[in-house]
DNA sequence: CGGCCGATCAGCT
DNA sequence: GCTGATCGGCCGA
């Protein structure tokens, strides 16, 4: 039976915890009850206040982001090029800036209300293969931000099974999208799970 | 205040 | 491969 991730089971570092979410659920259920669901199948580590492509770099502590420095377990969730969501999963311990993305889904259930979120014609690949995709597909948005991963309702994690993320290859590779970070840029810092048609690129 | 920029995406060339 | 959309957040004046 589908179990849900434990406050232990997220306190951990970054690199550690992406690729620990790979072949898990994420698990969306809307205010009528609706049920969304997607396996995990891309996901990039933040791994604190040295790493420049991240918004805690420095230490930046501010409204929109002080959920990165809440305890592990917790949901960031940002809004960006103003029109967009992301969904992060915090690790660490508390006060520590450290977090994974989640970038790229395999639908499980609820495609056809995906569909009604994100457009008619999107074939199975495209509905949640991106962080912004993702969060349009299970109607992720700000105000799901700082929600207790552990407790909530509307927003969770269950455990995937046990083989699908022992069988499949994982990939590791630079972050996307990132600015001028320097070494940052190139840090392999993404995974995703090989030849999985779901992931972003 | 004003100005710049972004952990993206869709649509076009 | 390139670009416009679109606006909240942040920083500097």
């Amino acid at each position: 039976m589908a179990k849900r991730l434990t406050r232990r089971w997220y306190a951990t570092d970054a690199e550690t915890l992406a690729i620990k979410l790979l072949g898990c659920t994420l698990v969306r259920v809307l205010d009528d009850a609706t049920r969304l669901s997607g396996r995990i199948v891309e996901t990039e580590a933040y791994i604190g206040a040295e790493d420049r492509a991240s918004h805690a770099f420095g230490g930046r502590r501010t409204p929109r982001n002080e959920s990165m420095y809440a305890v592990p377990g917790t949901a960031y969730v940002y809004f960006t090029y103003g029109m967009h969501h992301c969904f992060n999963v915090v690790c660490g311990k508390r006060d520590e800036p450290v977090a994974v993305l989640i970038r790229a889904l395999e639908p499980i259930e609820g495609l056809a209300h995906m569909r009604t979120h994100r457009g008619e014609n999107i074939r199975d690949e495209g509905l949640c293969s991106g962080p912004a995709r993702l969060c349009q597909a299970l109607r992720i948005h700000r105000s799901l931000d700082r929600v207790d991963l552990t407790r909530s309702s509307s927003l969770f994690l269950e455990a995937g099974d046990a083989d699908a993320a022992s069988i499949a290859e994982v990939g590791r590779g630079p972050r996307i999208g990132l600015g001028e970070v320097g070494r940052w840029r190139n840090a392999p810092l993404r995974w995703w799970i090989k030849a999985n048609p779901h992931v972003s690129r």
